[in-house]
DNA sequence: GATGGATTTGACCAAGTGGTCAATTCACGT
DNA sequence: ACGTGAATTGACCACTTGGTCAAATCCATC
């Protein structure tokens, strides 16, 4: 119960996974914070509340404790894409995706930033996601776009810069957050501002691709 | 002119200012590679092809080559901005500036990820550009976008919103470049690729805006 | 070719870095 | 109460970090 110098949490008590949980989360804090290379496990365990050395016996290494917080960040953007394929229509279908995209990066801005931090430094983690997994969601969905076009759903486009778009746009909420909070008075965007955002991602989106 | 182990560079040779741009070049690759706090002084003075020593001659700190690199990334962003306002037409000033800025992310890739990096860390150095000198630029283009909205020229929306947008699409190409080529077969975009993609976001976003 | 300031650089340092380890404490079935 | 494996942790280590410094070298001017 004694708090040595500064530890942020009490996170002291039960079982093995509630400390690992605990671990997880700090590495994932820090690492959004400063990246790969710039988190140090000393900080991580500081803000977890626990002894550097104590974190090395739930993670062996800075690496493998990344690499779980990777893993996840992967899986949740997994999640939000399948929201593309509920619909088969192409407006309900952009909506839904957008919506999911946009609420992931206001409900988990720290899986954004890591995932960016990653491919700034040249993805060595998830290159191998990348070119498999993501270029495969990329292209299937793709066919679906061209199908879409074919039948005049919507206008001529390539889709992978449509979701260029879409990625960069929603995840921007979440990796340009203080930038944005700067341009806001210094505020975060409240929850109706962040709707409204949306809401006009959206909007824009849809009638950036209809036809006439 | 022997090689030390590994120098990537001559660089060897004029006047005071050749050098410190050598410096400031591989400043500038380290720093978006690797972050600020990621970024050794080492391995920029290496790449520069001069002892370490020689670096803090140049330059006294790691933060000030960090803040000489970030001052020339805010000057080239506002002279992009710029090509705003060079047209009174909102489709004319729009397209110039997508177009501005997604020349500026092809050309200098390494500003965009720079600027991503010191967002990412929470904007220190960086801070004050954002509150003062961003926050006017945009809030006197928010200005010429409501008149336009008021001429019905435009689609009602919230220009900030509007902004993040295209902030957030053009910056993509730059900073998610590892991402870009991964899905394209492990190959960077093509200039005819990069024209079409940068056309493509002109066009979805001119229709996005445009009424009816 | 002597002078003196600008420049260059190897050697060095204190502070951190990721990771190890042996000694201790804990939880719990007997 | 006791034994045993899991969990905890202070001390430690080799290495890297940003930065310093004094000795060397360069080079324009006289």
């Amino acid at each position: 119960m004694t708090n040595t110098p500064p530890p942020l949490r009490p996170a002291r008590s039960a079982g093995r996974e509630l400390k690992e949980k605990g671990l997880f989360e700090a590495a994932r804090a820090v690492f959004a914070e400063e990246g790969f290379k710039g988190a140090t496990t000393a900080e991580i365990a500081r803000r977890a509340g626990v002894p550097k050395a104590n974190l090395h016996y739930y993670f062996p290494t800075k690496e493998a404790l990344y690499r779980a917080v990777t893993e996840e960040i992967l899986t949740d953007w997994l999640a939000a894409a399948s929201s593309f394929d509920e619909k088969d229509d192409p407006k309900e279908a952009i909506t839904a995706y957008i919506g999911a995209k946009m609420d992931l990066a206001r409900a988990d801005p720290l899986g954004s930033r890591i995932w960016a931090s990653e491919i700034l430094r040249g993805a060595p983690v998830i290159k191998d996601f990348l070119e498999t997994t993501l270029a495969e969601w990329l292209a299937s969905r793709e066919t679906i776009m061209r199908r879409w076009i074919a039948a005049g759903k919507i206008r001529p486009l390539e889709a992978r810069y449509f979701f260029y778009m879409i990625w960069a746009t929603t995840q921007h909420y979440a990796d340009f957050e203080d930038q944005i909070r700067a341009l806001n008075g210094g505020a975060p965007l409240s929850d109706e501002q962040f709707q409204k955002a949306k809401a006009q991602v959206v909007d824009t989106i849809l009638h950036g691709i209809t036809p006439r």
